[in-house]
DNA sequence: AAACGCGCCAACCGCGCAACA
DNA sequence: TTGTTGCGCGGTTGGCGCGTT
């Protein structure tokens, strides 16, 4: 499209914002709510752009965002979400009380992302970097299974995440000054009604007219979570998600399989399961899995794998996200 | 003390999408 | 149907601070 970037407009300031503009950005807000980004720099009287102003009050001036270092919790929660949505970071952000989308890339591609490559792990498909091709080809039924709920739980975040925006734009356009007091009663309501929803009517959901995805949309995802899997055999199981018993189907097929053995090894879930990141991967188990990568493994994944299926299960549980 | 390299992170940029005329 | 506008997302950049040489 070539659309110019909204800051041409000369006099527009650029760069790292001053405390006397966040003051005056905040003390707009406050008044009067945000409204509408463009006409927002004019009337609070900053020489910036509409877009300038709203990063920096959504990454940095908001009331509700927590800063500072990231806790065990957080950091396994990046990266199994990380696992299951790739690079989505603000469907991640819902899963995350108080953390922006942007300081959580920054946390992954600064942090996260290093030591995972430390570690021997490929940060994006989250599998050793020294899987074989033989390894890779045993793919077993939990391995698909797990790329539905992968898909079904990005459909879910998508969802959440369009409401948590939806609630949050109508609050502080509605009721500017009020968010100490009201903040957090919309999502949690919102995402209660939608996942009690969910038990009572699995066809509705997935045509909820509070998400936006359509499933054109998610043939790419989904093409990130057969990757994920590392599995091929899991498109032949894949209905079309219009089909009604797609989410029962996927979950009864869960239920009565063998949970263990069989799925792929190697996904970071499965060495983060139950310690910390530091910790649950140390360098004789990771030699180990370099060892065994080759050959028969199946006992030898047993154990992690159910971890694995365990911690991936407690994004999976449709309970409202924190916030 | 100065120069250099590197990590971190706030901010920018470009694109896609939805809403609307 | 098409063009325009506004917003949000994800990738990238640039500047600052700190450690090392």
């Amino acid at each position: 499209m070539g659309r110019s970037p909204c800051c041409d407009k000369l006099g527009l300031k650029k760069g790292p914002w001053t405390q006397e503009e966040d003051q005056k950005l905040l003390a707009y807000i406050e008044e009067h709510g945000h409204g509408s980004w463009r006409s927002l720099p004019e009337k609070a009287g900053l020489h910036r752009c509409g877009k300038s102003c709203r990063l920096r009050w959504t990454n940095y001036l908001r009331p509700d965002i927590k800063r500072g270092k990231f806790n065990l919790q957080e950091e396994q929660t990046i990266i199994q979400l990380h696992a299951l949505l790739g690079n989505r970071w603000s469907a991640i952000a819902t899963h995350l009380p108080k953390r922006t989308d942007n300081e959580i890339k920054n946390y992954w591609n600064t942090h996260l992302k290093k030591r995972l490559v430390k570690m021997g792990i490929d940060p994006v498909t989250h599998k050793p970097k020294n899987e074989t091709p033989l390894s890779s080809l045993g793919l077993t039924k939990n391995a698909a299974i797990l790329s539905h709920m992968a898909q079904w739980e990005s459909a879910r975040l998508e969802a959440e995440a369009r409401l948590a925006r939806e609630s949050k734009l109508l609050h502080y356009q509605t009721k500017p000054s009020s968010h100490h007091h009201h903040h957090g009663f919309t999502h949690k309501t919102l995402l209660t009604t939608w996942t009690s929803k969910t038990s009572q009517d699995q066809q509705q959901q997935l045509e909820s007219p509070t998400s936006t995805v359509s499933f054109s949309e998610m043939k790419e995802p989904l093409a990130a979570k057969t990757e994920f899997v590392g599995s091929s055999t899991c498109l032949n199981l894949i209905k079309e998600p219009d089909q009604n018993d797609w989410i029962s189907s996927t979950i009864h097929e869960f239920e009565t399989t063998e949970m263990a053995g069989g799925v792929d090894e190697g996904f970071t879930g499965v060495m983060l399961a139950g310690d910390s990141l530091g910790r649950s991967l140390s360098d004789e188990k990771h030699e180990t899995v370099k060892e065994r990568s080759g050959g028969d493994c199946s006992n030898y994944y047993e154990e992690d794998n159910k971890n694995y299926l365990d911690s991936i299960f407690s994004f999976v549980d449709p309970s409202p996200p924190m916030f």
